[in-house]
DNA sequence: TTTGAAATAAGCATTCG
DNA sequence: CGAATGCTTATTTCAAA
């Protein structure tokens, strides 16, 4: 991997924050010329060290009124099980994020929903009725103190 | 708040994956004229239904090798020891996400790293000097299954 | 090669019917 | 709301280092 210098880093850190700036605005903040910043950002695509540019919705706005902190225990069913676990999730709308982890339990999901109602639907056909699921335990959001997806950098 | 029609919801959904679309791309798509696009995108960002726009960077470009899920328990310190903890995780930038949770534990992180010395340092510096923090649980992310930040729209 | 400035193309934002 | 248009920004080109 092509190491990145100082100026990509500011760039990327900028960019983390608010991917709207104009190339000219991004070339004042790091001293660079409109075209040098140009071809870095090119650069910094194609090689998906920008892996994506996306917006944030407001949960509120997308009827999201339940977050909640699902942790995974599956039945000891070797590599087919996890990785059936997996694709169901990566289905799933609802879950927003997916970790395989190591310790006391297997996964971690973050899980989106209108309310907890829908939530019992959710975790009744995705983990309930879900033979490969042994254990699950829920937490729900009470405040989202902080949720970006900023690197440090 | 101002309701959504289909078309609003088809934007956000094709924002939440790629913000980088023109707005005649998205005319096409959603069945608008570019003008339409373009005032509904603006007031999408007024209103802040967008609540911003940013670059996804990859994880190895940002030298982040190790990703951690941090299950903490707080001492029984009332609200102050609460708004202390949030306001020191909003501070780190290891912490990208935070959230405070109803259950058996009070806060789930998930915090990125160069590697595990690193996690050490911080965890020594934010987690066990913490006279708040009773206890905490790390859980070492082996698979990132699904990341993202979309909303079920 | 790599750089910045200028020219060109593309996209955004506004006006008007 | 959509079509037309001026304005801004991105992208390409090119000359110089």
């Amino acid at each position: 991997m092509h190491e990145l210098d100082e100026q990509d880093k500011q760039l990327l850190r900028l960019l983390q924050q608010n991917n709207r700036l104009t190339t000219d605005q991004l070339a004042k903040k790091v001293n660079l010329s409109q075209s040098a910043v140009q071809r870095r950002l090119t650069r910094l695509r194609e090689k998906k060290i920008i892996e994506a540019d996306v917006s944030i919705i407001a949960p509120a706005a997308a009827s999201v009124g339940i977050t909640c902190v699902v942790d995974v225990i599956l039945h000891e069913g070797g590599s087919k099980a996890v990785d059936q676990f997996k694709a169901a999730m990566q289905k799933s709308v609802e879950v927003a994020q997916c970790y395989y982890v190591t310790g006391t339990y297997d996964f971690v999901l973050i899980v989106n929903m209108r309310d907890m109602q829908h939530f019992e639907q959710f975790s009744k056909k995705l983990l309930m009725d879900n033979p490969n699921v042994k254990h699950f335990y829920t937490h729900v959001v009470m405040d989202r103190v902080k949720s970006s997806y900023a690197l440090p950098l």
